[in-house]
Formats: structure tokens, sequence, C-alpha cells
DNA sequence: TATATTTATGGCCTAATGCTCATATAAAAT
DNA sequence: ATTTTATATGAGCATTAGGCCATAAATATA
């Protein structure tokens, strides 16, 4: 349902995760808002550069958005079988 | 107690808020992690350009994490007290 | 109001993004 | 196995982040 995002790596991952599970390819992904498919493979690959303008971007062609919260205020799952 | 990002500029607010109620000016945030405090001062001003592991670097002086979820599944106050 | 502290800007510099195109590698499908 | 599709990687290029230094502008405090 929601995925903790700690660093780069971890977010290229969750992002890689959704974009699948929508059915899409990088090239998809990134089209609609003008991000080239060797960008979306860095991002993915958790590239620590990756700037926010481009994180935004894609989180909007995946209907996803960010929470800003204390660390560990997340009770929920133990993390598998999410959303 | 959350605080929705869905931009660089919302980022930037909500990060200059943390700061500032943990006290510190933006030099004492950013050199822990080596991070400038003219640099500090573009984030807070939501420059798009911004880079993720800047970001992840002001997260964890901060002691905040970030939350992938899907659009709009925060239930929670209407963003006024938070905390 | 004067002084101190904090934040915003600008220049200079190096390194890296992200684009386009091309291609290698990997994975999937016939 | 061969062909298609998808992802990763590299080169060249323009743009820019972010460090450092200096300083202007804005805030806070005496």
């Amino acid at each position: 349902m929601q995925k903790k995002i700690i660093s780069p790596e971890s977010l290229g991952f969750a992002l890689r995760e959704e974009r699948k599970k929508k059915g899409l390819n990088q090239t998809e992904l990134g089209r609609p808002v003008g991000i080239d498919q060797t960008t979306v493979s860095k991002v993915e690959q958790g590239k620590p550069g990756t700037r926010l303008d481009t994180l935004f971007r894609l989180l909007s062609t995946l209907d996803l958005e960010l929470i800003l919260q204390p660390k560990s205020v997340s009770s929920s799952t133990t993390d598998k079988e999410d959303w």
C-alpha cells in the first residue's frame, strides 16, 4: 500500500515495480512527460544524481505521490505484498 | 503528522518548516552531510533541478523519510497543525 | 536604530545530468 | 533457433547542480 523510500536505490526499485504493475515499458512511461528511456533506466537503477523534477514527472505518469514524515511512523505491514 | 509532496516547491517548503522546527539554520542542516548553505537555500526554494542524493542527505539530518503511495490514499487531516 | 545572524544571489569551477542517436545485452514471443 | 521487444550502456553535447567565496538582502536581537 505504501513504500518506504530511504535512498535513490529504493526509490528506483519502487518505481520499477509500479511501472510494471501498470504494464508500461520505460519508453511509454517517460514519453508523456518528455523523459527519455535512457533516463528512466538510470532512475530505476537508483542513480543518485537523478533530479527532483525528473522524479515528479515520472510520479505523475504513475499516479503516485510522496509523503514526507518523521522516520518510522509507518506502522503498516512488513513491506511485502503491498500495492 | 505527514505532508503530501507533489512538487519540488512543496518539498522545499516542507523541509524548511521541519528545519525551523528543529531549530537549525541552513548551515547547520547541511554541514553534517556535506551540503553547502547555498544549496540548502536553493532546495528550500524548490529548485526543480535538485538532485535526489542531496534530498536524501538532508532528510537524514532531519530524521525524515519519504513514503511512496498511490495518489490520494492519504486520509488524515487537512494539512494544518501537523507535525 | 544599530548590530548580529540568517538567508538569498552571483561568479567561478568541476563534475554530472539528461538529451539524441546508436548499439549491445537481455528478455520475450513466434 | 530466430525474430521482436525491452533494457542497459556509451559517445557527443549543452545545460546545470553544487561546492567555495564573497556579498547583498532580509530577519532577528540588543
